[in-house]
DNA sequence: TTATATTAGTTGCATAACTAACTATATGTC
DNA sequence: GACATATAGTTAGTTATGCAACTAATATAA
């Protein structure tokens, strides 16, 4: 049911985290520096990709909480810089997968440094037990309200 | 330092949570069977008003988490659908104060019903201390990342 | 096997976001 | 008073979001 979907403008920074966001700024004004103009919302497509390459859109979409038409458009932008490009499944012609380029591949290391970089100042006094309790009230306000049909 | 600013597109959910999500949602919906069309942008504005009515654009934008661009364009449209009006300040002419039409101000009391009842249902089994250490948490990730000029 | 429904993706439309450049009013300093 | 600076708001440009209507390919059912 395409209506189940969660969506993007809504639990953005909930499900990303205050953490994730300082991320994104901080690779961005990087890349940016070296002539890379990548806004937030293309790290996040290009975040998936490096855990696994070659997702549909569709899983795309899923995984990082975008309807199917902003998923398109985001992807058009990113093909545009030429760091991401489709390839029409075999298995069924109506999938594009999402594959990396030798462009955006480098590009992992760095990221993956400054993110740990920035996680690890952003959540320098916080325990593991307060982590797990704010991940828990989350998934539990989450619970109440998907139950009532309001996420 | 207006670079001081938060931005409304990073912290949105954070500062106002899933719940008040929520709360959008189902005002929004309420809402549009009585032929009203509001956004959830919209709602934010309108929260504020109904708190404090006659607020400049710039004080709106700042409990809003909006620059002042994006204040603009919501008050442009609010001001279409004739739900908030502009009045010039008469003691400085630069400012714009803000004000709710008599069309807006019934919304008030079914809004803040709706919300009552959505928090309820978003906090049902979640305790007082949770919800404090949730605060606190962010506070603190907030307050690491700020000084490290990060949000 | 043909008709029907479902699925993946695209496109059009309106709203909204941020940056940067701009106008107009106010303030501060000499 | 005159000039520089700061402040409130608007406008232009680009990207992003969600909804709804659409195309094309696949799956299901008669």
């Amino acid at each position: 049911m395409s209506n189940n979907q969660f969506k993007r403008g809504e639990l953005y920074s909930v499900v990303n985290g205050m953490a994730t966001t300082a991320v994104a700024r901080r690779l961005q004004k990087n890349f940016r520096n070296a002539g890379l103009d990548i806004t937030i919302e293309q790290w996040s497509v290009l975040y998936h990709l490096w855990k696994e390459d070659g997702l549909s859109q569709l899983e795309l979409g899923n995984r990082t909480f975008r309807d199917k038409a902003s998923t398109t458009r985001l992807i058009d932008n990113l093909e545009k810089q030429e760091l991401v490009m489709r390839v029409a499944s075999k298995e069924d012609r109506r999938i594009n997968l999402v594959y990396l380029t030798d462009i955006a591949k480098p590009l992992q290391q760095i990221t993956y440094e400054l993110a740990n970089q920035t996680m690890n100042e952003a959540l320098l006094d916080i325990s593991k037990e307060e982590i797990d309790i704010v991940k828990n009230v989350f998934q539990r306000v989450y619970d109440n309200l998907t139950n009532k049909d309001l996420l």
